[in-house]
DNA sequence: AATGAATGAGGCTTCATTCAT
DNA sequence: CATGAATGAAGCCTCATTCAT
């Protein structure tokens, strides 16, 4: 399964348009950004994105909806299934907390700038991030249903799990956090942590 | 100790306005808030603002002063500074949390809404910022210290329990949890676990 | 009676910028006229027009309920109901005529710029329109049942009437035609010819 | 004699988007019409339109031209010169209220979109226009002169006529008129009665 | 302190037109 | 010929801010 290309063209245009978006997106905020500013950073005209894009909300759409489905993809990708919920639990997050990191800028405006969608885009993205959540869930209950975690509430430790991965986007890099490969080695631990795994 | 009165009006209608502009800024940023929009949340004309901030930028400015400013004292009162560091972390985390929740609004545009601020305010901001992480990390330091926790990285642990208590506003309230009370049991909880405290 | 002022904005600047627009209108067609047009004609920035109008088409529809309405008015006072109908059916040609003449450029923004409106606003105008061939037709069908007018047709006739008057603002001033007045000795005659009057 | 070829291209194409042109200017006016407008009514793409007009302004010289032309042939083939001039008046007015209807939206164009042209193109429309009042007042004054006509004032009463004609455009179809028929058999008796030829 | 009107700057978008394909 | 992408210019409108009242 791959990105809807109904959604989000993959011309080449359009894709470098994404990328100058993301960057402006995340620096200033979606409010406060022209379309001018992201036709300069590929030096085009400030028209040249209408051909690829119907609107600056068409445009933002297209970047959350391509974040949320790649994310998905990805920790889908990572989850071993089958095994354990502590190691599924450890790769999962491994993964989420070095994607967050290492695409920090997308997935801020992918985390941060959702209230500018209409409400019907909005909709289809709250839609892939309930999708993400219960990923987790799932594991997560899994290690309490099997005994593995000692979980006091399914739901919450969820919510932080997730919260945890999602907030990496607003620090990183900060501190001593400097490489998405140390944040991937840390952040497995802390879920298994809070997920109250046996070590 | 209490909010600096030369930065934060402590005028009834200069609170007023503050309040809307919470309101405001946190649901659709700043960048996409009216000074109109702000005024008539409160029926008053767009000009209306003036006498009381300079320019929408300095109303950001005194919001985000003052929420960092009160999120300090708050910590800083909930801290029982001569106990024992698993105590210092339960107390400290769950007034954060409970905040975090309460004033999920304002914490919103204190945490998201920075870019926008001169750079000269911006600096005066992340500095009471490093003050919120210095009190936590402290905390954490002490109870590495005198091992009653077994922390593997302070840095990364102190940045994770910020970093949970911070998220809060981005998603609270959701899923089940709509009470700040509740936030404010889990959470230390939570704290306690990533810090790998001796139950 | 008079122009409805809860369409009609009464204010000074708000007289003055439909004064301009007409001219604008009048000369290039609304579609082709901007807005920066209108202001430079009063000299006022380009934003000036918006505390008094919403928008242009907003302009537009004030102009043509305030033209639509004056025209009625005047048509109206002008009618001597109870006298004969050829003598009514003179003064209020002479007087539609005169005024289509004398406010050639509003009575153009008027007859042919309307399809600019919005639906809504376009039944307004089109009512009021209906008000003024309706008055006519009385007029002309009072001379058929008094057998003072020979119609073929009422219908074609108050449109044929009608007609005319209208077309005066297309061409006026035109040929040897330089003056309402000499319109409105003119049209009259007309008038009573198409009606067949006797003479 | 015909619509000349060297400013009226004959080739399909361009005399397709003749056609969408005026049913797209007729409705909303040249200035608020785009050329993609034009297009699309052909299903072709914005550019397609080049090959055959150089600009939109000459897409509306040729349908101005070609309008005016066609007009003028038309009155001049059904004018009967040597006849007597009420025969005369009621053969050309017929015709010419026949085609203001049976084209109206072409005529509606030919008559009120003439302001965009630029001043050589109006200039030669403007001649045309001259040659068909110049065609209708040979008859009213032939009338005059031989005393079949009681005519007050030729110009005034050849400006009526050809007002009357040129206004069908602007209101046809309406009211009980729907057919160019039925505003051909009226207007010939208008324009006698305007003309007070004896009957 | 508060307002309505005004303004200069600028935002998003559209447009007529060109150009490479 | 026809097209999709691109562009410079411009259009409508909004915005933060000022000013006279």
């Amino acid at each position: 399964m791959s990105v809807d290309e109904s959604v989000v063209s993959g011309s080449k245009a359009a894709a470098r348009l994404r990328a100058a978006a993301i960057e402006a997106f995340a620096a200033n905020g979606f409010g406060a950004t022209t379309t001018r500013e992201v036709a300069a950073r590929l030096e085009m005209s400030a028209a040249a994105m209408y051909p690829h894009y119907k609107s600056k909300e068409e445009l933002l759409f297209a970047i959350a909806y391509e974040g949320h489905q790649l994310t998905l993809e990805w920790l889908q990708a990572a989850d071993p299934v089958g095994e354990a919920p502590a190691d599924r639990l450890r790769a999962v997050v491994g993964e989420f907390a070095k994607n967050q990191a290492t695409h920090h800028a997308r997935a801020r405006v992918v985390e941060y700038e959702l209230a500018a969608l209409t409400d019907e885009h909005f909709r289809v993205i709250a839609g892939l991030r309930r999708d993400v959540v219960r990923l987790v869930r799932r594991i997560v209950q899994a290690g309490a249903d099997d005994g593995s975690f000692a979980v006091p509430d399914v739901e919450g430790v969820t919510l932080a799990i997730v919260s945890l991965c999602v907030d990496v986007c607003r620090w990183f890099p900060g501190g001593t956090y400097t490489e998405p490969d140390t944040v991937a080695k840390l952040y497995p631990e802390l879920a298994i942590r809070l997920a109250g795994a046996h070590s």
